[in-house]
DNA sequence: CGAGTAATTATGCAAGTGTATAGTTTTGTC
DNA sequence: GACAAAACTATACACTTGCATAATTACTCG
């Protein structure tokens, strides 16, 4: 898409190349969303909600307010969808890393990645934290925010069981449940400390902390899964 | 304090008994304080940050809006006292209960109270997270932030370090520093989606749960320290 | 090339924002 | 019971907010 748009600017930039006095240039619809959806995040995220106004949004996505009711039809709507694509880039982010066959050490760096860049980030957390303030009082946002923690513990509890049966112990739905919650709740713990006191830990300390205590809570050692 | 003004409320009143039109009552300045600190958390907690603008803060306070500047100079004076305010509630809402002389059931105590209202409280949630998306870009509320995460996790590591030594068990300085850090976070976790979605888990399943996982990382069983 | 269509801008508006300032009322004290 | 001080109210102001509407502009298709 990007490059599509691209050479058709091209094109036409050739066309008129003595004297292009364009005011304006159209872009596809799904790329002006986004990029008033980026405009909206960063602005959040480096400001706070206060600070995004539909006219600074506009400013910083370098397009004039009226799009904003054009693309969303209302500022409210286009927080709504920057929330659902801030939520879904930080679950792709953390699930893109999972992707090795032994069943520990896809645990393992599970937790790693949530505990790393870009993940582990102050600007996502105060997004976060911006949003889901906001979400309380909204049902919508609330919804989003069900979703994805239902998404992560949903998938974390299966990482969990596959470790467990890949090493022979029996468990039950009941008690992944109760590990997924639980390893959730310390991964999510120490990725809220960490963006919002970056300077309160040192140098992966966060990520040591994160596989011992999974481990713990799992009975199995992540620690030496590096290599595997 | 609140006693000594009805007293003198009702003398006053009792003089004046016939025809007392009075058009307002001056109160103690430090209830007059309290009293719009606990009116900006009330409207922030149950319609966001957005909804506590001055002049509905004095609503819900009884009173108009001059007095905010009359007694915090601005707006923004208020939220972050309000903040103050309310972080200090909470770690005494935690703190009180943990006064059992047997350290793992301090321990314990100091995880059920945690989970259990007051402190897990979907208003209290949704305070904390909106004031913490605002303190993400007010170095002063931030540092709030930092002083009540630092003073839970130090209090917490000297509960961690009791209960280990009660049973004889060794250990580091760095070793309870990362049991506090990551009993802090798990309990924090269970906190924060136990009072965003409460309908997720069943009766007592959180205390239930963060019995279970701090136990385990500090590896002492503390589900049996009811009666201690 | 020329017209239609939709993207984009430009502008206006009514409501709400925090703060400043001046005026009023209460209350303790002599 | 008057007086001073401070609590409290009333009001105005400059500014920002989100949204609507109309006027432009760019691009597509014949």
């Amino acid at each position: 898409m990007q490059v599509y748009s691209f050479v058709n600017f091209r094109h036409k930039a050739v066309a008129r190349m003595s004297a292009d006095q364009r005011k304006f240039t159209r872009e596809l619809p799904a790329q002006r969303r986004e990029q008033l959806i980026l405009a909206v995040l960063s602005l959040i995220a480096r400001k706070g909600v206060r600070a995004a106004t539909v006219r600074d949004i506009a400013q910083e996505a370098g397009v004039t307010q009226g799009l904003i009711r054009h693309y969303f039809g209302s500022k409210e709507s286009l927080v709504a969808a920057a929330y659902d694509y801030h939520m879904s880039r930080m679950t792709d982010a953390v699930w893109q890393a999972s992707d090795k066959p032994e069943p520990r050490a896809r645990l393992a760096a599970f937790v790693i990645s949530s505990l790393s860049p870009p993940v582990l980030n102050r600007d996502w957390v105060s997004l976060w934290a911006a949003l889901l303030g906001r979400a309380m009082q909204d049902p919508q946002l609330l919804k989003t925010h069900e979703c994805t923690y239902c998404y992560f513990r949903d998938r974390l509890e299966s990482l969990i069981a596959d470790a467990l049966r890949h090493v022979g112990r029996p468990h039950t739905k009941a008690e992944t449940r109760r590990l997924a919650i639980a390893c959730n709740a310390v991964i999510d713990g120490l990725w809220i400390e960490g963006g919002a006191l970056p300077d309160a830990f040192a140098q992966g300390e966060l990520t040591a902390i994160g596989l011992r205590s999974v481990g713990a809570l799992v009975g199995l050692p992540l620690e030496d899964t590096e290599d595997l």
